[in-house]
DNA sequence: GAGAATGGAAAGTAGCACTATCCACTATCT
DNA sequence: AGATAGTGGATAGTGCTACTTTCCATTCTC
């Protein structure tokens, strides 16, 4: 099929195709003259998978751009490419906090205020220690065996730093809770792709899964609790 | 404390404070001069919440204002509130999939792209619809008794379509055991907010419990996931 | 009373995700 | 063979967001 076919097929604009293109996110059609060029189901696959990232998913254009590349590349262990998918989640929402003043500009800075200690946020610096410790012991608790410089754990250990610096620093006893609710979850993820052999495509289920994943257990989690709620207090 | 203390405790810019301001995300100081404003703990704490919303939990800068909004309304009921947080999340990543076009913008919307059927991606009106039969069936089997408008709904229907237009619908399989765990996380949540008689600030608690929970959660998984792993498969 | 800080408004900027416009072709219909 | 629509490739432009910069007339602080 030829581009304006390929825009009909998935709703996406013919200049927006090719903008990807540009951008490497979509290989481009297969030339059969200077300007001619044919795409096949494998271009849609991915351009809707473009899609759902960036729609559904969140993702920027840029992020988008890392995880397909790390699904791509044969050579990448699985656990791998769900680190780069979640980093490319990251990127567009865990950071900063209040310290440094920049968040989403990232042009020069040059560690502007460097002082010693004190004069900023709130001794940002100490607090984030405590707080990695504190989640290296939960991790320790569970008998959980990560490396502590697998990106999840920087973002966890971000979010409940935030909890902290909002005075909201109560809520980490749910910690534990949300441990054992989450076992079950990647208990079940697990045995789903060891369940299938094949491994075509295997590394886009799991980040699919994962992605995805996670704005199904966030809906579900609001679900469940305003029937925790009503259950709790009565209609 | 005037501006610029306000500004030194937490970082962030005066222009940014200022522009807070505007914004209508943060009250103005009490003026005691006609250019002479002063600022109490009280803004240095919403700033700081509004630098979380924004930096760690993604939020834009209108969702901020609107989450804050339903904070500040004390007629608001909490389950209100939180229904404006998820969808203040949502707003930057549960939309389209491959249909319309525009997936950031919405100015107007106004159900543009209304044709009858199939002219587009592919059937996608009637999948929806196959969808959230399915979503409200998993609902009735749980026994959670929700209002199907509520925004989580739609959410966990956006995002089970998506995966199903990808190829990936055996994934669903899995919601039973994530709804499980859910359940778990969602007790311990509502429990959490019934030890606490104090309501001052509980809606905010409720929010960032909400907001910020969602990342660590995710996080958790991601974590949760590698153990998993390793488990199933051997070191 | 001099220099720094403040409030308020308005204009400017950088990044992002597209979108529009061109151009020289090619495909297809008639 | 000619008209019309579609194509690849490149460059420029658009709209939006989240700030920054620049002003200026005060006001605080030393």
């Amino acid at each position: 099929m030829r581009i304006g076919e390929l825009s009909r097929r998935t709703g996406v604009s013919v200049p927006t195709i090719k903008f990807y293109v540009r951008e490497g996110l979509l290989p481009p059609g297969r030339l059969s003259s200077p300007n001619q060029a044919h795409y096949d189901e494998g271009h849609e696959r991915r351009l809707r998978l473009i899609r759902t990232l960036i729609g559904v998913g969140g993702l920027s254009v840029a992020a988008v751009a890392d995880v397909l590349a790390a699904i791509d590349d044969p050579s990448q262990p699985v656990h791998k490419v769900l680190g780069v998918a979640s980093t490319s989640i990251a990127g567009q929402g865990t950071d900063d906090g209040g310290a440094g003043g920049k968040a989403r500009s990232g042009a020069g800075d040059g560690s502007g205020d460097g002082s010693g200690d004190g004069t900023d946020g709130s001794g940002n610096g100490e607090r984030t220690a405590a707080v990695r410790a504190e989640v290296e012991a939960l991790l320790a608790r569970r008998g959980w065996r990560v490396s502590p410089h697998y990106p999840a754990v920087d973002s966890l250990v971000t979010a409940v730093a935030a909890m902290e610096r909002l005075g909201h620093g109560d809520l980490v006893r749910l910690l534990d809770a949300y441990a054992d609710a989450v076992e079950i979850i990647a208990r079940a993820d697990v045995e789903y792709v060891a369940e299938r052999a094949d491994r075509d495509g295997l590394v886009e289920t799991v980040v699919v899964g994962t992605l995805l994943g996670d704005k199904i257990i966030a809906a579900l989690r609001r679900i469940a609790q305003v029937d925790a709620s009503a259950r709790r207090f009565g209609d």
